[in-house]
DNA sequence: TTTAGTGCAAAATGTTTGCACCTCT
DNA sequence: AGAGGTGCAAACATTTTGCACTAAA
């Protein structure tokens, strides 16, 4: 074998093979640049940009290039595997996609983005949009503000 | 007097008054095309992406540029007189103020925007974010689904 | 061997900016 | 007169796409 596997893990392993198993169901091929790039992104920090993760593939693979990840990006968020979130500050973040649903609060000064859950608000949506006639499909709620540490 | 009136309306006249003052206020100058940018802002409907406001002005004056058109939505953010919206469509929305906050819900389909206000949700956000250690200074939610027509 | 993927560079998109000229104050 | 504004075109930043070449299946 010749493609390497620097820093695989257990997480990066299980979405690698999902993906596979995603690209074989759709005609589509399973090559050395989707493996890599998908284990660095799986084991990545969240909310990751396409800037930075082509830096990171960069690190194992210099050859591969951005329309490379974009493309495996939009297969991934396809897949399900993946969600894209914009941010406001003019380019797309993604995260591989959790079991459980969250929302997001990002620091206005340091950047920090942390995520959040509340039932109660996820029910009250719902209330909201069936009380008017229309149906939900997702959302995005986020909270800007300052962490503990910019306060 | 050379510059054109058509379609005045009370809001319209009311929101340039404003802008004139946060000019003088700021040293800078109120001039025929920020008068028509912002009356055209003004009267038509939320949500409106430059594009759109654009065509709207040229009706009224051929020769107002984009360049113009973007600047001047710019000073009446810092002005706090209008804000800005990315809903993922990739290009930024802009409505005038209004007096009460309100969030949006999206027709994925048609692509209608709805506004809605819940006040048990905003103290649910409040509540997240203190009880994070956090501050919260704005925050955005959207609801993207089908609309009544769209079902 | 056939079909799809890659890398590059060019294009596209939405937005900003440099500059010569114009216009408020 | 002088500070600031305008319109145009060029510059920008991010993302997409056309194409010749390469690699899965």
């Amino acid at each position: 074998m010749t493609a390497q596997k620097t820093g695989s893990t257990d997480a990066s392993d299980h979405l690698v093979e999902e993906f596979r198993a995603f690209l074989g169901k759709e005609g589509l091929k399973a090559t050395r640049q989707r493996d890599l790039i998908v284990r660095v992104f799986a084991d990545c920090k969240d909310h990751i940009g396409v800037e930075d993760l082509v830096q990171l593939v960069k690190q194992q693979d210099a050859a591969v290039g951005y329309a490379t990840v974009y493309r495996t990006l939009k297969l991934l968020v396809q897949a399900g595997l993946a969600s894209v979130r914009h941010f406001g500050d003019g380019f797309a973040r993604f995260e591989p996609r959790h079991e459980e649903h969250h929302d997001h609060m990002i620091c206005e000064k340091c950047g920090t983005i942390a995520e959040f859950h509340n039932e109660k608000i996820e029910e009250l949506q719902e209330e909201v949009v069936r009380s008017r006639g229309w149906t939900l499909r997702r959302h995005r709620h986020e909270l800007y503000g300052l962490c503990p540490n910019c306060r």
